[in-house]
RNA sequence: GGCGCGGUAGCCAAGUGGAAAGGCAUCUGCCUGCAAAGCAGACAACCUCGGUUCGAUUCCGAGCCGCGCCUCCA
């Protein structure tokens, strides 16, 4: 079954192919760098990650543009009020979603942009729009003059024909001379930074920036633009105005758009108290896979409702996998091999790619992941499972995690590598320190030592002391399972 | 007002014109020194009203409810 995608200009499903050759080329709008993103933004972003994913995955190369926009009010707002130059300011941010994107498995991108780098591409381009009658100057500043593009509003499916159509704007801020018009070149105000252009010293609106990106990186025309479903008008409206008033030509062929995540029903924010950004819900405890796990299950057409029993949840289900890869692993099955068992983790593999081959169904698609899960347990328990069939099985595991990237669990490496979590100073007394509640966290090597000793213990049959020894991993932390292929041990 | 998205068991959620995936939670049993994990089983759902149809949760219409965009916003 071929890829289809959702296409929000032709509100249809619709079969994908690149453009050229073998090579997607895709942009995604990311974030304004004034603050730390939240989880919303990752939601989007995580959509974007599964594409990117999804598409390797169908044997495409990428060419994968994502930008950062680190010139708007609001960064320049912030800087000043910290007393610190824009670039310096907005730098701690980007370092922050890189540290972040690590921490989500989000896979980098072939480009990833920032708007202040790319000054002059839009000086050019809003030249190109002003020389074709698209664009005014109106007291240092340059509007898009959006009467001068009928198609405008095709994204939106808004018909803009009638004069205001209903918008609330402000026109007695601007100079323009329809109030749908929209500024690609702000003038200067005393004490903001400013670039040098034809028009006049200011800075460039928000709309240009991704325009000129995308080309310059992309070409005039490319495969697949993406952003929360927020961005479709104004941002993505103007975008596609701007590049095809500039080319002539089509400008994106397929966009796509990720519906919101909203917080126990409620729009998530600050004012309500349900304003999470990564670290937030890191500093309560819970794992990036799970967050990872949880905005991924949704597919991104449907609005996604975050709780902390939801993430919960998901940890479950991210355990249920772990579970399985590790008995796959590390247990021992009679020699031989089953046509009939590898038939379900080849058919549960096709089921996966099936599901997000319709637009990217991860629901579906982890549907599939789970019924294979549980055949595999069930034969595996019943003296079913042989050696030959596990390979089978890994495979049909590695490829779900191609696109989920929640088995490797490695989330306590990367919380102790961001300095989210202290490591326990090796030599102590790892028992006591176990047992202290002390705050830190056990290295793998202390956690392995322990386990040693209680497995000694119950050789020994003395069981309160084994028992003793997983209490005191439980409470720094640390569960313990005995399975047939020995002590399993995972972070809480 | 305009344009969208959604309403499936306690929670998350797939899907379908003809016996309604999957995950989490709960209960029982097996397994375990005890747990945990796993297995077996149980519990439990298609917003409302019309229409089309032999048959609708699925298609059409109306309505109700939730969320979003239309102004910076993923």
């Amino acid at each position: 079954m071929p890829l289809r995608l959702y296409n929000t200009l032709t509100r249809q499903l619709e079969e994908f192919k690149p453009l050229g050759g073998n090579t997607v080329r895709m942009y995604g709008c990311g974030p304004t760098v004034y603050d730390y993103a939240h989880i919303g933004n990752y939601r989007t972003f995580l959509f974007q990650d599964v594409l990117r994913r999804y598409l390797k995955y169908s044997g495409y190369e990428l060419r994968h543009v994502v930008n950062v926009t680190d010139v708007d009010d609001n960064t320049i707002r912030n800087s000043q009020a910290a007393g610190i130059a824009l670039r310096n300011y907005t730098d701690k941010y980007i370092d922050a979603f890189q540290v972040d994107r690590e921490l989500l498995s989000l896979e980098q991108p072939e480009f990833l942009v920032r708007a202040t780098d790319h000054i002059p591409e839009m000086v050019k381009l809003i030249q190109t729009l002003v020389d074709r009658g698209y664009a005014y100057a109106s007291e240092g500043s340059v509007y898009y003059k959006v009467a001068a593009f009928p198609p405008y509003g095709q994204l939106s499916h808004t018909d803009f024909s009638g004069a205001l159509a209903g918008a609330r704007v402000d026109s007695d801020k601007y100079d323009k001379e329809n109030a749908r018009d929209f500024v690609l070149w702000k003038a200067a105000k005393d004490g903001e930074p400013f670039w040098e252009a034809p028009f006049g010293r200011g800075r460039p609106g928000w709309h240009i920036e991704c325009s000129a990106m995308s080309m310059k990186y992309l070409g005039e025309t490319f495969d697949i633009h993406s952003g929360g479903s927020d961005l479709i008008f104004p941002h993505h409206e103007n975008e596609i105005a701007q590049s095809e008033a500039a080319t002539g030509k089509l400008f994106v062929k397929v966009w796509m758009h990720s519906e919101h995540l909203i917080v126990n029903g409620e729009k998530m924010s600050k004012s309500l108290g349900n304003f999470y950004t990564l670290r937030d819900l890191i500093h309560k405890g819970f794992k990036p896979s799970a967050i990872r796990y949880l905005l991924t299950s949704v597919p991104h057409r449907k609005p996604l409702n975050f709780t902390f029993d939801g993430l919960h949840q998901a940890q479950q289900s991210i355990d249920r996998l772990r579970n399985f890869k590790f008995r796959l692993m590390k247990e021992k099955f009679p020699e031989g091999e089953t046509p009939a068992l590898q038939n379900i983790a080849r058919e549960a593999a096709q089921k996966f790619a099936e599901a997000l081959d319709d637009n990217l169904n991860t629901a579906g698609a982890l549907g599939a992941i789970f019924d294979m899960v549980r055949d595999g347990n069930t034969a595996m328990d019943h003296g079913d499972f042989h050696a030959g069939d596990g390979a089978m099985f890994l495979d049909t595991l590695q490829r779900f995690d191609r696109i989920f990237a929640v088995l490797g669990d490695d989330d306590h490496a990367k919380l102790v590598k961001h300095g989210f979590i202290k490591q326990q100073e090796s030599g102590a007394d790892a028992n006591a320190a176990a047992g202290s509640d002390a705050g830190r966290s056990l290295s793998d090597q202390e956690i392995e030592k322990l386990i040693a000793e209680r497995a000694a213990a119950r050789r020994a049959g003395n069981y309160a002391r084994s028992d003793e020894i997983r209490a005191n991993l439980l409470k720094a932390g640390v569960i313990l399972e005995d399975t047939k292929a020995g002590v399993r041990w995972k972070r809480k």
